[in-house]
This record gives C-alpha cells, structure tokens and sequence, in this order.
DNA sequence: TTCCTTGCAAAACTTTTGCATTAAA
DNA sequence: TTTAATGCAAAAGTTTTGCAAGGAA
C-alpha cells in the first residue's frame, strides 16, 4: 500500500483514479497517480500551481515540468478537462461531463452548472465546412446591487 | 491633420475613435488615438501583440507597455472587450455589443455571432447574492468529418 | 506646478523545452 | 534492453511594474 493511500477513501480514489487512465489509454505511473488524485478526488478546478503545492504539501516528490506535463496529457486525453475563463492561467476541470460555468470574477470561483439547467431554443448554424465540437458557456456572476 | 489619418475614412475612424474615448472618460492622448484607431477601425479580435506589430508597421511611435497598460484601460472602461477564449494571449474585440462567439480551435478563428442567433429558453438562477454581469458563449467548431 | 502619460528595461508569472537520469515494460 | 517518464534548469511567451522623462492642464 503506497504512502499516499493510506485511507480507505484514499484507496477508493486511487483505484477509481488508475481505472480510468488505464480506460484512457495512459500509463499510470507513480507521479501521474499522485496529479491524478489530487484532481479527481472529487469535482472541482484546479490550477497547476495549486496542483502543485498540494502535492508538495502531502509530501509527494513531483517536479513542476511534470506537473504541467502531465496536466496537458490529460486533458487531450479527456481524462480531464482545461478551462479557459480568464486570461490569467489554466484551470483544470476534474469533471468532464458536459457542464457549463458560473463565474464569480470578483472572488475567481467557479461553480458547476449541469446540462440541464440551460436549454438553447436556437443556436446559429455552423459555418460551412465545420462543425460544432462543442459549447463553452460561462455566465459571469457580480455581487448583487453592485 | 495627423500622418495617422491622411485618408477620410482614416479621419472618420479617428473622429469616432476621439468621441468614444471621450464618452468613455478617456483622455484621447495621442498614443490612444494611434491603439483605438487600429482595434476600432472594424469589428474585430486582435492580440495585444498583433495591435503593436500593426503600429509598428504603420510608424507609429508606441512602446509595448503603453499598448497593454491603454487596452488594459480601454477594457476597464467598457471601451473594448476582452476575451478569453485560449489560454495563450487575451483577445480584444472591438464590438462592445453584447455577443457570442464561434472559435475554430484549429485555426485560432473568431467570428462573431449576433445576440439573435442564440436564444436561451432556460437558465439557472444565480445563486444568492449574486447576479448575472453578463454570458460568455463561445461554440467551438472542428473541421466537419475530423 | 501639478498631475497624468509614456517609454524603457526589468521583473513577474505561467508554461514549455532540452537533456541527462531514472523507472518501467 | 529498449522505450517511456521524470526532474532540473533554462528558455520562451505574455503581461505587469518601477522609475525617470515628457507632455498636458
């Protein structure tokens, strides 16, 4: 039993974590079995800094190269997925189902909206030659009467 | 009358440029006449650098600085809109009208889509305390067939 | 004079890359 | 043994900042 996993819910995560990069066609390695349960221990998005420092904080010998490389491994996986909503850095999206955003610019937060809180009586058709890949739709939030 | 505008059309552009800066509360300084009349000139999305190389190009006389610390300016001032739709760079639009966006992920493109085109007939609430500032749509598009 | 703006260079920050080392199949 | 993954440091790219100089009110 490795270090990492020393809780039943930590094996839990572990054993989900190594199932689904296996389904995903990665090999799971020591260092990516640490990213990967950190960000899939539950929904929630994460940058690759606090990646970072919470593997840094739980002990984990895991370089920054590493990190970043392995985030980016993931994602054009669909094992998880990046988010852009501002300019600053990557957020890391650790549920991949299709889901749209509140976003909260004052505080930075980011909070799931599922599918089907938000229906689209009309969308512009494609131009030609393409074809839709997806919607990213992120509904900015400000404190109310400001 | 400016080497910047030797053209009517440049005149017009620069006109309107001066008159929305100023609705703006913006002093129309000569070196945010030369940015404005670039990115205002048509609806379009352009990167900071992309703004520099065109000034450069043109002759104009602007550090790097000075374009970012100006769109950073007009951004804040409603002026132009920034977006963030990679994480690579900011793109700045010059259509501060409420707007969606398809984006070709291969080829970096942006195109705008009219508020008409979209229609929601369900959205979440907010959640307390807040409201919502505004909806950032953007459809990502692939190749058809890829 | 006083305040604002600009330019330059340097710094800050995020992310990527080259390469030697290590680990895994 | 052969390939893939990792760590480190350096580099690259974007954006911000400190400060001196210049320009407008």
């Amino acid at each position: 039993m490795d270090a990492f996993a020393s809780s039943l819910q930590e094996q839990d995560i572990a054993a989900r974590c190594q199932r689904r990069m296996v389904d995903c066609g990665i090999r799971p390695t020591a260092q990516r079995m640490r990213i990967a349960s950190v960000l899939l221990a539950e929904p929630q998005h994460l940058s690759a800094e606090q990646i970072l420092a919470s593997l840094r904080q739980s002990g984990a010998r895991v370089s920054k190269a590493t990190v970043y490389n392995t985030l980016n491994l993931f994602a054009s996986r669909g094992l998880i997925r990046q988010l852009s909503v501002d300019g600053a850095r990557a957020w890391f999206d650790s549920n991949v189902d299709a889901h749209y955003h509140f976003h909260d610019v004052a505080t930075g937060a980011l909070i799931d909206v599922p599918v089907p809180e938000v229906e689209f009586s009309r969308l512009p058709p494609p131009p030609p030659g393409t074809e839709v890949d997806g919607i990213d739709l992120v509904i900015r939030l400000r404190k109310t009467g400001s």
